[in-house]
DNA sequence: TCGCGACAGGGTAGCGCTATCCCAGCATGA
DNA sequence: TCATGCTGGGATAGCGCTACCCTGTCGCGA
């Protein structure tokens, strides 16, 4: 028992003894057994992440932050893939709950209500990713994805455009998020066209962006602007642009979303919004750190923000 | 212990009363602890996977593919990042291996000495990825990264190109493979020339691409074809090439390393690898699932190839 | 001197499963 | 008839930890 408290650095042990069965543990090279903690304390050792994709390096970039905040901590990072859907959300957290994690971290708000029950009954502390809210007692690190929109919106409206297309793909909540940012920020100078958004349930792909504006622009050829909901679809747009000979930014600016890998030396520079994800992971992390141990957080809702990237585009 | 056996369909139990024990377990919303099972087994259901990036989408690819096949299996699919480093490898085996994982997918052989020796006396069934041996009794599935380099490289040297250059970002085992057969299909037409290589150890981007490009042609104005050994950096070269108002192909060939997202549509369409990182990824995990069922295999060391994509740029 | 609390250290009893042995019942063949 | 083996089902004893409680010692104030 002292051995145990010892190792874990709980309750009061003597310095010294510490210090012998440190060196004891290593000349045995012994390893507690996960498991067998588990099992008698009720709680393991890991933190359970839900992402609904990994091919949108926003959440690489997310996961890799958590990692670094809990690595150090001793967690076990577990991530879960829910591929944009209800149901395999639901299917993991069964699976993942089992485990008894210490912690959740998950990606937005909208869930089956058999999710949103499991996680409440866990009482498994858990951070929201992505989004904000302002619910009482919801812990989340996000940005408003709508204000994001609406940013990207106006900025096409100052250089003076009024055909402005919305394209996006994919369609999970952040998604339709902008596009509401985008409706207001329209419906705001009258310039409102439901028309002008093309919504693709398909998965997102520079070579989507491409067929994308394709289709778009024959459908629209009066377009002046278009605002695309991710950069790897305005990236795949570009490349048709160019493709088509098609002057970006004379005849149509080109807007995207999350400036990923690439968009800083497209053809030509893609205006984008800044999404601090990596941020994200790291504030929700290191909240969801402190929910564990039992504290309570001074910001249950944290807003990090969002930045617009001006480039040659738009 | 009868309805231990008839939910794990282990040992010789009455179908009716496995039927039975199913509709009790899900009336009292019963799941198995996987700790307590863990505990007594001495084995748990995960399977730990080795993966130096989750950056490159080739092995967010090879990891899905993985989980799709371990996943209906019962398993649990625990994602290591390495971050291609040999220390964060030993620190993950240490700390995953302590959770006697049933199975492991590793990345490539190069790794610590410290690392071999854990993963050999685990006695833990492995697969190795990405990569080839005819070691007797090693388990791997990949292909020749050596030949699919040369295949490339002599693809420029058919378009009648002699000034072959190669230009490499992270310096993976794997990387150097593709420089191997790089070297090895000038050698063979005397064109090799070591001043042709450029070898940055930074982490691969399109932004890298670009910029590796640009100071390529300042220092060697006379290349007339660039092998890249990852598409994420000819994609950079192609738009720096635009920048410039180089003409690709016609001055300067341009070659990549992958078939990634967006290289089906770059300007000019690139020329690449196409690996099946996804077949890796199968294989690799239908193989291992023999493996922990005690069965042997039929062929330890499995091949899945690779395809030359011949596009505009080369 | 004694009572009391603080403190370091340790004993005990599980946590929820499964490996292993065991047994009753029945069919089989010499 | 009986030894034999097979089959389905069950009893028992841990797996390796930690929660909880207990003990002995020490310092301190009354």
């Amino acid at each position: 028992m002292t051995a145990s408290r010892a190792l874990r650095g709980v309750g009061r042990v003597d310095p010294a003894l510490v210090e012998r069965v440190r060196e004891a543990a290593a000349a045995l090279q012994y390893v507690p057994d996960p498991a067998a903690r588990a099992l008698a304390s009720a709680r393991s050792s890991s933190v359970v992440v839900l992402v609904p994709s990994l091919a949108n390096t926003v959440f690489i970039d997310l996961l890799e932050a958590v990692h670094e905040v809990l690595a150090p901590e001793g967690y076990q990072v577990l991530i879960g893939n829910t591929h944009y859907s209800r149901d395999e959300e639901e299917q993991l957290l069964r699976n993942y709950l089992a485990h008894r994690p210490s912690g959740m971290l998950v990606t937005g708000f909208e869930r089956s209500e058999a999710s949103r029950r499991m996680i409440e009954a866990s009482g498994v502390p858990c951070v929201y990713l992505m989004e904000l809210t302002n619910a009482p007692g919801v812990h989340c690190v996000g940005l408003s994805q709508l204000a994001a929109g609406q940013a990207v919106t106006r900025h096409l409206l100052t250089r003076g455009r009024r055909r402005i297309g919305f394209v996006a793909a994919q369609l999970d909540p952040r998604t339709m998020q902008r596009a509401e940012g985008y409706r207001r920020a329209l419906q705001e100078v009258g310039c409102y066209d439901p028309g002008l958004e093309l919504l693709s349930p398909a998965r997102s792909s520079v070579g989507l962006g491409a067929a994308l504006f394709k289709d778009y622009l024959e459908r629209h050829p009066d377009v002046d602007a278009i605002f695309f909901c991710n950069d790897d679809l305005a990236q795949g747009a570009l490349l048709e642009a160019l493709r088509r000979g098609i002057r970006i930014p004379e005849q149509v600016l080109i807007a995207g979303f999350n400036d990923l890998d690439g968009s800083d030396c497209s053809f030509p520079r893609l205006t984008t919004i800044r999404t601090p994800r990596a941020e994200i992971g790291r504030r929700a992390a290191t909240m969801l750190l402190q929910l564990m141990r039992g504290g309570r957080v001074g910001q249950s809702a944290v807003d990090v923000g969002f930045e617009l990237v001006v480039r040659e585009s738009a």
